[in-house]
DNA sequence: CTGAAAGCGCTTACAG
DNA sequence: CTGAAAGCGCTTACAG
């Protein structure tokens, strides 16, 4: 079963490959070539399926029509979403998606940018583990297309979408101490260097500590999440030592500190009270629903499409530090309310 | 800024690139080349920063290394779970994915086929919304390698990893019965003849029948689903005709219907039964918690990921109507037992 | 308006 | 043990 090619098409039609070749790519107009040869050979092409081999024209041309998204993990909700939004932007400009996950492993990262770019990917998009990013600035400097996502390297000039997580971290500790919690702990993420995270924390903690009050961080390895949130609940148990409100850096760590919750029988907000990043689809009518940031996903990924566009045809100026940072939306919910009946949450 | 090429290599070496090319490839052991030879080479490799470009060697050898993955929407939990294992599965084998979603149109799905192959990828899995699946059919028997994953053609002779989607909608209904619940819907979904929605409610609708109930379905498209659940209940709550049971068909009815209720103030289990197929991260510890069908998605995947690797490598007999089917587990939680106290819930 | 030729960067028989 | 040559399927100056 082999492809026809180019050549067959040429022969059938009995042209050049030149020929084919522009008639296919739609410029023979440009060139000139007549209505009647046109049709020839868009006959013959519809008539043998010939199909251009894409990795021919790779190789010629230099443009692969592929972009490669790097994430720490695309089953990640909020990765997903980025991963179908910029998936959708790149349909409609003729490129594929090539994706990987990192688990936060700056190796693993390394490498899939390594084979991206011999894949002569036209770019990429990513989430960066890393917490010196030479190779990245390198990569920037030599004219590659990179734009970071999600996450940022202050000092270092890369173009970048992300949202303004210090604010979103300063409006969950606002809310909270207007709500009147005075005991907060951070379940946040290891590596904690990360920007996205280190930005939520410091605006949440400088909040509290200008009302003169400590916050405690708790740093997660991203690995056993799962397990280690409710150890952490099962010890403050055991200590007596609970929080009265717990803000989670991302949605994972909101769902596994539900989960603990349930376990322990724990009741928010009675007990205590839940603040989070991202917002998954159950936070608004779960019970009790939960407080949580909105990022501007949409936004997101078409500012960060637009960068690497930008870069990719060099159209207009090119600014290697642009940093675009995008507003992000507190949805006060009953998780963080103080209570108004016996159920520990109150009626819809 | 060039990237550094076998032939760069070769020349400041002062070898042929037959010579760099072999020993690259790991290969210099099978031609005898010497270790001198090879130490060589290797320095100069890492020297200048040689990688192969996988473009021209895919145009060279026809593998390109890449794999690509079809599904209705990868920011779908189940799909975006789905493409994680696989991506790692792929990874081992020293893979890359290419992604698409097709929000179930048949035309998109066609186009991503033909764009992938002429990528050159090594083989594809598929979640089809095709209804008659000659292109595809015509595909496997070509000798492309494709398999199907949580959706399948009965009649149509493709690989496919797929779960027993019948049994598992059986499951739910006997249970419903069993709890006595004798008024059920079924929200499904468009297209209906998706073997994996067609199954689940044929299973569910033949198991009240033999119990002589007859089940409504109600078909919601796939691109508004929210809404159209919502107006649903809308509808049912004004005409005074509501069920006494939910079955949906997938997490995304599952979460529609929950919020659906949430806005209705419909009570969970008290006013209405909700079991659903899918198992989402809050559905253990939600309340009510979640009746759910779980599908077991690692095994799904490495089924499909050797079905493709069988016919990749062409190993063992070629087996082209292979369906593996796997069991699936019922989860019996809190949205669909008798209730025990006035909150319409159990108390954990 | 159209074609012959070069070349993208590899791999792989083939020859020695 | 090593190299010259062909060729994968395209695109694009260049020539006429």
């Amino acid at each position: 079963m082999k492809k026809v090619t180019l050549n067959d098409i040429a022969k059938k039609v009995g042209v050049s490959k030149t020929l084919v070749s522009l008639v296919v790519n739609g410029k023979a107009r440009g060139y000139g070539i007549s209505g009647q040869t046109c049709d020839k050979v868009m006959a013959a092409v519809r008539a043998y399926g010939y199909n251009p081999n894409q990795t021919a024209r790779s190789l010629r041309t230099g443009m692969s029509n592929t972009l490669g998204l790097i994430v720490s993990d695309i089953s990640n909700n909020f990765y997903a979403s980025l991963a179908r939004q910029l998936e959708d932007l790149a349909w409609e400009l003729g490129y594929n998606m090539i994706i990987g996950s990192t688990d936060e492993s700056v190796g693993k990262e390394l490498k899939l940018l390594e084979i991206f770019r011999n894949r002569q990917v036209d770019g990429i998009i990513l989430s960066s583990s890393q917490q010196n990013p030479t190779e990245l600035e390198n990569l920037v400097k030599s004219g590659f297309p990179l734009v970071l996502i999600d996450r940022y390297f202050p000092t270092v000039p890369i173009p970048s979408a992300v949202v303004n997580n210090k604010v979103g971290g300063e409006l969950l500790a606002q809310h909270l101490l207007n709500q009147g919690f005075r005991n907060p702990v951070v379940l946040s993420l290891t590596p904690s260097y990360i920007s996205s995270v280190a930005e939520r924390v410091e605006g949440f903690v400088s909040v509290f500590e200008n009302a003169a009050i400590h916050t405690e961080v708790h740093n997660i390895p991203f690995l056993c999440l799962v397990d280690m949130v409710e150890d952490f609940f099962t010890t403050r148990l055991h200590d007596k030592n609970m929080p009265d409100a717990v803000f989670a850096v991302n949605n994972n760590l909101a769902t596994a500190t539900l989960r603990a919750c349930h376990v322990h029988n724990i009741v928010i907000p009675k007990d205590i009270a839940l603040v989070c990043f991202d917002e998954l689809p159950y936070f608004d009518f779960s019970k009790p629903s939960i407080t949580s940031i909105r990022q501007p996903v949409a936004e997101l990924c078409s500012v960060a499409f637009s960068l690497l566009q930008g870069q990719i045809t060099n159209n207009g100026e090119t600014k290697p530090g642009h940093v675009e940072m995008m507003p992000v939306e507190l949805l006060v919910r009953e998780s963080s309310t103080q209570i108004s009946d016996n159920n520990g949450w109150r009626s819809p």
